[in-house]
DNA sequence: GGCCAGGACACCA
DNA sequence: TGGTGTCATGGC
């Protein structure tokens, strides 16, 4: 087994499970990996709740509200200008892919602004079940941390995630997950 | 009361 | 390509 496998399985058993993405839909992954950007879940949770309360938390509701009304809805979430103004154009975007039917790629999603590899991998993983595997901030710190890799940038360290584990969709997600629940703590 | 969160982008050299 | 400023709220 290498490296990166037998650290997973540690982070499994310190941690357990983690259950994610909680959410009632798809479209609920795809809104709270965008307000999710530097922010806490706990922040997220806010702005979702409040989205739900509001019974706007669906593609046509968003697209159809005013910009100034869905942005007091997820102003917990911070920076509540630009990811109001993100959101939309993410989920116009989110549409078109749902509509074409076909399975969707990472540049359908990188390509709208305001959404970077880590979001749009998020996006494919957790929304779509297509094993990205997802890097942040934690995973770069975990990696350094236990000497597994050492890489340049973003595609380097997805690169190497993805050629060391077996390509199991499941498996990338409850891995990012450990990752970050290992990051908070450490 | 300061620090930072499950980032991304613009602008600069 | 690398470094820095900006965006903003709420929890600890």
């Amino acid at each position: 087994m290498n490296k990166a496998r037998s650290l997973y399985r540690s982070l499994l058993k310190e941690f357990g499970h983690q259950h994610w993405w909680p959410a009632d839909s798809q479209y609920e992954v795809v809104v709270g990996a965008l307000l999710t950007q530097n922010t806490s879940w706990k922040n997220v949770e806010k702005a979702i709740s409040n989205l739900k309360k509001a019974k706007a938390l669906s593609p046509k509701k968003i697209l159809k509200m005013k910009k100034r009304s869905l942005e007091s809805l997820i102003k917990p979430s911070g920076f509540y200008r630009q990811k109001a103004e993100r959101l939309k154009a993410l989920t116009k975007r989110y549409i078109e892919v749902i509509e074409r039917g076909a399975k969707p790629s990472r540049e359908d999603f990188l390509s709208v602004k305001g959404v970077g590899k880590e979001t749009a991998d998020s996006i494919l993983l957790y929304a779509f079940d297509i094993p990205f595997f997802v890097i942040d901030a934690y995973t770069k710190r975990f990696c350094a941390r236990h000497k597994l890799f050492k890489g340049k940038d973003y595609d380097d360290y997805r690169e190497y995630f993805e050629k060391n584990l077996p390509r199991e969709m499941k498996l990338y997600k409850e891995y990012h997950a450990l990752i970050v629940e290992w990051g908070k703590r450490y």
